[in-house]
DNA sequence: GTTAGAACTAGTCAATGTCAAGTAGACAAT
DNA sequence: ATTGTCTACTTGACATTGACTAGTTCTAAC
């Protein structure tokens, strides 16, 4: 016969075919049913894996910070100047961000996963450790002072929001009939911004 | 009898209503028919009025831009300083989100509000034009050249990240133990990063 | 007073999440 | 080989949901 009883990794099969439904119909029409209808399972089959829906969702999360994290890891692999290394970390992150929709959509939604999980914890507080270390490398290489939790706090918000608030300000420029530049350059412009605002809280101004 | 058959204004007591369901159940559990319950009618009136779920957040989105822009005029009238009034915006717009706690969490979701709906457009638009004013006059007060829709994106997307982000850093602090700041003073922080970022684009350096 | 239409109700349908109960296979102990 | 006990699933049922169709009740214009 073509199946067999046990799956061998349903849970990741699972998952999968989560991503898909996610990415064709959205997160609003989102269905456990159809999940398992995809995956070939019967629709109480995910419970078994994950308990309920939002445990489903959560196992997404953690698979979208794991996944952030290496991005993030491998974006900053051989690039010395950690302004470079802030700004491609910045387009690491919105790329991951485009790349992995259904992930991203599901990462900062606290409504629909269990922000409690242990495992969605600490692959969050690796995607975030990336940031923060380069961040530390930068203010020791510029001597500036400033509270790293902030600067890190500052530079995620500016890329979260951006991607969040991208589709509105596409509007804004439709309207204008301007053109809205790559997402890539508005994080460079960020990047720039920001990186100058910390340089005001130089130790010793150059 | 106690209930006239017209109720008067309908629309906006579904409004209420399911602004009273999201805050108690959240909108992971929101539901038309609980909506309509709670308003005292029955669970196909919402419909007559809006059509769809839809229609009934775009609407609740709708609301809530037009709110925004009220609160975000109201915060800087009577501030003179051009950065005073930024970091007023920035603080007016985070505690909106936090007193309108259902109103934000509908706002800014592409999948459950109809973006094309003029009026959620021209609200978000006018909300949107007082940082946008506010910037002008900061950078036409300290003679800066940066394009005005950039910094409206970078100061728009950093507010809106902090809300998101929030409970993430709050978690963040609670794992090393140390106690997250009110985010009103994050705001101050983020501001005055962000404006010394864009005197990094001054024409005529001091 | 009649009538047109707006405001709302009642009934129905397929679909969904979750629960209870059962079944199929793996695997170790006897 | 048989038993027993896991895990990995299935089947069936239930209440609830959004949306649709077809009515019903009230208002107001004439």
């Amino acid at each position: 016969m073509a199946h067999k009883y046990h799956h061998g990794d349903l849970p990741n099969a699972l998952r999968c075919a989560a991503v898909d439904v996610i990415d064709e119909r959205g997160l609003g029409s989102f269905s456990l049913r159809e999940v398992a209808r995809r995956a070939g399972v019967s629709h109480t089959a995910p419970a078994h894996h994950f308990g309920d829906m939002q445990g489903l969702l959560t196992s997404l999360a953690t698979e979208g910070f794991e996944h952030l994290h290496q991005v993030l890891k491998a974006a900053v692999e051989g690039v010395d100047d950690p302004v470079d290394r802030l700004n491609a970390l910045g387009v690491a992150y919105v790329r991951a961000g485009r790349t992995h929709k259904a992930h991203a959509e599901v990462m900062f939604r606290a409504d629909l996963v269990d922000g409690d999980d242990v495992d969605l914890q600490t692959a969050g507080l690796h995607a975030y450790g990336t940031l923060y270390d380069c961040l530390i490398e930068l203010f020791e290489a510029e001597d500036i002072d400033v509270d790293i939790d902030d600067a890190t706090a500052l530079c995620w918000s500016a890329m979260q929001g951006l991607i969040v608030l991208e589709p509105k300000f596409e509007r804004m420029c439709d309207l204008r009939s301007a053109p809205m530049p790559p997402i890539e350059e508005m994080v460079s412009k960020f990047t720039d911004f920001i990186v100058n605002g910390f340089r005001g809280h130089r130790r010793q101004p150059t």
